[in-house]
DNA sequence: GCATTAACCACAG
DNA sequence: CTGTGGTTAATGC
């Protein structure tokens, strides 16, 4: 039985628990490793778990009537759609790891009473969300707005400040993955990445990605 | 009209 | 899975 007490992995909202309820937790929540490109959880399947994603990187993602669109990017410690767990019993999006995973499930039940009975727990998840929130909203607003170069800067940047911290790192999704993800074709993702490089902004080689010119891509990812 | 943007198709590594 | 060329449609001077 794993200890969720000495989990060094935990949310603003679960340093929040009392030892009573962190002990209910590890009783009702097991952990189970995924590899990269596992399905972590299935749109329009049954879910009774809240998904709580302790090492790696994810894809939250739906079908859309024309073709697949990934919603988001999760990396570690964060927990993995919450909206789909409270809204509805049947998930309304999938989760697929990107990279080797491991996630911890715990019961929807149990996550909902932490909710009723811990203030500071349940007001640490409503941050989570507001901040989710916001950041979707930044993104339809892009994404409605900018041009391909743009909607490409902007998610080159995002990876590199906000998943891995680096201006080098092994790009995570593929061509079309990225086409999904700000809702274009894997060709113009194709030109559009050659076009970066040769104008010296970025340099790739496989899967490895570094940023050269920061303040350019910067500008492109501004004026769209 | 002419230029730009980007999607779709096809074919080749 | 990726890179490119041709084609086509929409939009904007």
């Amino acid at each position: 039985m794993h200890k969720c007490n000495e989990c060094s992995i935990k949310c603003a909202a679960a340093s929040n628990l009392h030892p009573e309820q962190m002990e209910v937790m590890e009783n009702n929540s097991v952990q189970v490793n995924f590899k990269k490109g596992d399905n972590i959880f299935r749109e329009g399947a049954l879910s009774l778990n809240i998904a709580f994603l302790k090492s790696g990187i994810v894809k939250l993602h739906m079908k859309g009537p024309a073709r697949e669109k990934i919603l988001r990017i999760v990396k570690a410690p964060s927990y993995l759609g919450l909206p789909t767990s409270f809204g509805d019993k049947i998930n309304q999006f999938s989760a697929t790891a990107l990279v080797d995973t491991s996630v911890c499930f715990i019961d929807i039940n149990l996550f909902r009473n932490f909710i009723y009975n811990n203030g500071k727990f349940a007001y640490e998840i409503i941050v989570e969300l507001c901040e989710n929130e916001l950041m979707d909203y930044k993104r339809y607003t892009s994404q409605s707005q900018k041009q391909i170069n743009g909607m490409i800067a902007e998610t080159l940047l995002c990876m590199s400040e906000k998943i891995f911290q680096d201006t080098k790192f092994n790009f995570p999704l593929t061509q079309s993955e990225l086409g999904d993800m700000v809702g274009t074709s894997r060709e113009s993702v194709s030109r559009v990445l050659s076009d970066f490089s040769n104008d010296k902004i970025i340099e790739f080689s496989g899967k490895e990605l570094k940023i050269i010119n920061k303040d350019l891509l910067k500008q492109i990812s501004e004026k769209g």
